[in-house]
DNA sequence: CATGAATGAGTTTTCATTCAT
DNA sequence: TATGAATGAAAACTCATTCAT
């Protein structure tokens, strides 16, 4: 059963990571949170240590949405090509997808976190370490249910995969313009077929 | 001949570009400016409008580094792919280059000036448009020369080539791990020799 | 019952409004509202928006004071006569009087208002407004009651009341001497008088 | 003859004393003063040992250009009455003429300098106290000359007629009601006529 | 004399954080 | 636990003044 005190930080953590991933670290003010929470500094306060325990929990949940999103889709799919495929299926559409629509959490929070917030960089670096592993482990079992062919080189694609949409989102952000992200998803899912056995 | 005052603007710049890079907008306060560049705030604020003038004029002179030194090492090769080559060999040791050692100021300025700063979002939103812009030239000059396939998708190869190098750059300094970025630069190399006619 | 944040609030009023009518409002700052309050800064901002909105409302009190005064006095006479001559009585001993010993709020912020300061001036029009009308308000009543002459112009007994009480003052302050302002006071006592049926 | 320093520093008074009397003596800066003349902090410092001196040199040139004003209308009748009614049909259109449109230097300065600048106190101080002298003067010469009473309250009259002309244009530009002023000016008008002897 | 770059103490305002109630 | 008033350091920016050229 969840506490009073455990519903309190998890709805100050859903009300305030949306701000978090857009305004970033230090562009988020406590007052802020107040104004999106409806709660008081003390209550704030009271739930967490510190500005930085909330953002590091609102980071958390931020990379989780995607990671939930992501799962959901790919079971939806038996093929491993085809839960692959969900990678580029979810970012062209990023802009749509209320967790999306700021950037992603990850390329977001890592400039910010980079060379001035060592504990959020720690946080970020796990997460790019979750995300290549659950790749790694779509190619793997891939490889070995006969789908996909043996000679993959695994790391090249992880790191393909990830850089390419972090890199094709961060321009489409910047620039607005959705052919950029379209023509580099269109390359990745080629990317990602030719990987068929 | 050079001004005084131009002089100390364009040591302003100098001076606090890399803290800008590092730091970011926000994150740079002008004690930070005062502290790098030994001038008083006085001296600063007679030199530039406020923060913002300098943030702009430390971006553009960031982001001039790297073309300038990229337009360098394209200009010692006659080959349009060679040419092309220099960005993989460029951000794969972006780690020991001064201008890039703290990340490349595009995809660092981007994700924070997105939502909060509409004039900086578009100095980045520039700069990613020069950038395309000078890949798609030298494609056009390859296919002209009859060096890189007609057949080439340039919007695509910009997007590709572009994006997948922010996204390395962005996850190497994030995770700190070389392998990650070699791996990602490998698959660029390749990439690139494959435009051949 | 008054919350704390009320009486701190009317405690910051209090404290800081004698400075405002002395020093005026470019004149004073918040160092001079911390020291005469005892609070810091971030209490001040804590009940007031900025300086301004502290400047505002330590005018209505410091007009407040005097038109409570005034009321107070003219109370203790039933004539109309004897009520309209607690003006030249009461601005005579101006520099005995608290809230007025350092020049009347209303010719104070008068002057630094009108160029500069848009919602100050409002303000002041206001209180001119009031003083104005509170005087029309006894000589119609007087009139009504028989006391005082029907044919008395009206506007100009309000202006010439007002506006001599301001000028002496402002003179009398300029130059330190109290017989200017008393031989003023006496023209505009015998004037008063004069005003009977 | 004039040399170039006189010169200058009449240029920096003519060019500045519409500000002062604007802006207040804190309100104006050195900036607004660099704007205003064209000329540089340097020159200006060059010229005057500080803001202070400038201030008091301007103050004295607002208010010479208000009595040569005076002067010059009063000269042109040779009767003492018409002489003094050049007052109230002065300032009746005070907000056409460009040396009193932003207000009487008197009561603009009077309110700021008292209490936080002795020497522009001085100044003003010495203004009332010319101008009341002057009255005085025209009173006397219309007693010896057969066309003013006698039996006149010299130091009652020279009162009320400097003080309800400066609190006639306070209140008239701080409410920007003309018949306020019209109706004191209309009274002070009667006032000086019934001097007659 | 004039210039204009530099000074540094000053300004108002915001911030994350604390703590008595 | 929650409140909200108070804190004080730090933020961006302005000012009158100085001084080498």
């Amino acid at each position: 059963m969840t506490s009073k005190a455990e519903r309190t930080k998890q709805f100050i953590i859903e009300k305030t990571a949306p701000i978090f991933n857009t305004k970033g670290y230090a562009g988020t003010s406590l007052n802020d949170m107040m104004a999106v929470t409806g709660l008081t500094k003390g209550s704030i306060y009271g739930n967490f240590d510190n500005k930085d325990a909330v953002a590091l929990a609102a980071f958390a949940y931020n990379f989780r949405l995607v990671i939930v999103y992501i799962k959901e889709e790919m079971d939806k799919y038996p093929s491993y090509i085809d839960k692959l495929l969900v990678y580029p299926n979810t970012y062209r559409k990023y802009h749509k997808l209320p967790f999306l629509k700021n950037g992603c959490p990850v390329a977001n929070t890592s400039t910010e976190a980079d060379d001035t917030h060592p504990a959020l960089k720690e946080k970020v670096n796990a997460a790019i370490g979750y995300w290549r592993n659950s790749v790694e482990k779509q190619l793997k079992a891939g490889i070995k249910s006969g789908e996909i062919n043996p000679a993959t080189n695994i790391v090249e694609v992880c790191g393909v995969l990830t850089a390419l949409i972090q890199g094709a989102v961060l321009h489409a952000k910047a620039s607005g313009k959705m052919q950029y992200l379209n023509a580099s998803m269109d390359y990745l899912e080629n990317f990602i077929k030719n990987l068929k056995n």
